[in-house]
RNA sequence: GGGGGUGUUCCCGAGUGGUCAAAGGGGACAGACUGUAAAUCUGUUGCGUAAUGCUUCGGAGGUUCGAAUCCUCCCGCCCCCA
């Protein structure tokens, strides 16, 4: 939890109950406020004038897929949109293009400018599942990077130095690894930094590994002479394997438009330990209702959990449907209510048969012929329930016959008008 | 500019003339078990209806009966000195 520090009445600004009240819950389950005081005078200095506060949340589309972990920030923004203040969401478009270079062991992939755009229009669909679109101001920082000169570029990086970059935790392993840094990737900070100028930020939200280029957001400001934003950084939600942070790129997210079945079945995943987290950081439930939740052991935990997760993208009825599924297809080992349908024409039988491993792949439950056999090899394929154990197998297909492959592969056989039925 | 390293199968990382499709770990997949697609344990993990088969060890040539391993050139990356 932050950690709250006293109120500050400089200024002759005093802050009321209605600060302390809004700065309990403005802070809830931020890691650390730089600083509580000057969150608190720009509180009430905001309700005297009437005036909102600029909450900066900058976000790069590397992806158009949106997952939990991004919701946090989001999650974080919206409580400042119902507390009566401005989200600005920039869109780093400029910034996707460099590459972000906080907590990489390696250099990012850059982007093409317009692939980001692209990403930026999916990446905004699926934001306004969290955000209150009225109170949300859009901006992309290609707005005002791309109007730069070199001198002027030159001018921002002189507002830093190397030795201070080089203090980073994960640039110095790098260096001291031998692996590559690239004099772009000092520039990213610099970057970030300035959209804080530029939008004149009262307030920049980011994940704990942000720290840095947030906390450059204020040098910078002040450097501006303007007054610098506080900096609120969020816990960094755990992906499906309990351990590396969420990421696309680490394969362990769970996307806000995965279908239900699948984020109900993704959630049910994470590792128990990481389950507190997920209710804290990604649901709405009370930290009472939480403890409640965990005392009932890990499994209906989870299950709430997953059911309250799914339901927030997806409805009530969405979860519901998950849920059922998941009971059925992996609780009870039965095969699921719908299943796609492979469909299977003279030409894929000889004889009326078909070899085992070519009827896996072809539903393409195995991209190869090894992986097909293997698979039927290590006992993971069935046909109408029957453990199929010989890969040299040629099976006799019939109308509704249903192969599963593994515990997630199901697919109903059809014969489409060109088989004959089977005359023997 | 000079010197020294390094590049391996999805990833990390061993291998230094045949016994190498290549140790080990991670990941992934499958199985058992179960409380779930948790945890744990087991197996598999280049392609191939499998054959003394085919294609891999940065790229192109070469030496050799035989090379990931030796030589030449090229490309990428890292370090030190200047």
């Amino acid at each position: 939890m932050a950690e709250v520090t006293g109120n500050s009445d400089e200024g002759g600004l005093e802050a009321g109950p209605e600060e302390v009240r809004l700065l309990a819950e403005l802070t809830r389950g931020a890691v650390t406020v730089d600083t509580s005081e000057e969150l608190t005078r720009k509180l009430v200095r905001a309700r005297r004038r009437g005036e909102p506060l600029r909450v900066k949340l900058g976000v790069d589309p590397t992806s158009s897929r949106l997952h939990l972990g991004f919701t946090v920030q989001l999650r974080k923004l919206r409580q400042f949109q119902d507390a009566g203040h401005r989200a600005v969401l920039i869109i780093g478009d400029y910034t996707a293009c460099v590459g972000d270079p906080t907590g990489r062991n390696a250099t990012r992939p850059t982007l093409t400018h317009d692939e980001v755009r692209r990403n930026a229009e999916g990446y905004l669909q699926q934001a306004w599942k969290v955000l209150d679109r009225d109170r949300t101001e859009v901006v992309y920082n290609g707005d005002w990077f791309s109007r730069m000169s070199f001198l002027d570029v030159i001018g921002l990086c002189a507002r830093t130095t190397v030795a201070r970059q080089l203090e980073r935790d994960d640039f110095s392993k790098r260096y001291r690894a031998g692996t590559p840094i690239s004099v772009h990737e000092f520039v990213y900070p610099l970057m970030q930094a300035y959209d804080s100028v530029e939008v004149k930020a009262d307030l920049e939200l980011g994940g704990t590994d942000q720290t840095f280029n947030l906390l450059l957001g204020r040098d910078l400001m002040r450097q501006e002479g303007m007054e610098p934003q506080v900096c609120l950084t969020m816990p960094l939600l755990v992906g499906t394997d309990g351990v590396q942070k969420m990421s696309k790129s680490y394969e362990n997210d769970i996307g806000i438009s995965e279908p239900p079945h699948e984020m109900y079945g993704k959630v049910m995943s994470v590792p128990d330990a990481a389950m507190r987290d997920y209710f804290v950081l990604v649901t709405d439930f009370t930290l009472e209702e939480i403890e409640e939740e965990l005392a009932r052991g890990p499994r209906d935990a989870k299950a709430s959990l997953a059911r309250r997760i799914v339901g927030m993208y997806h409805g009530e009825e969405g979860a519901a449907e998950a849920e059922a599924h998941f009971d059925r297809v992996f609780r009870q080992r039965e095969v699921p209510e719908e299943i796609d349908e492979l469909v299977l024409t003279s030409e894929d039988l000889e004889d009326g048969q078909v070899w085992v491993v070519a009827l896996v792949v072809r539903a393409g439950l195995a991209a190869k012929n090894n992986e097909a056999r293997r698979k039927v090899e290590g006992g993971g394929v069935k046909l109408d329930g029957d453990k199929v154990e010989d890969p040299k197998a040629r099976i006799t297909p019939s109308d509704g016959m249903v192969l599963r492959v593994g515990k997630k592969g199901f697919r109903r056989i059809r014969l489409d008008g060109s088989v004959a039925p089977a005359a023997d």
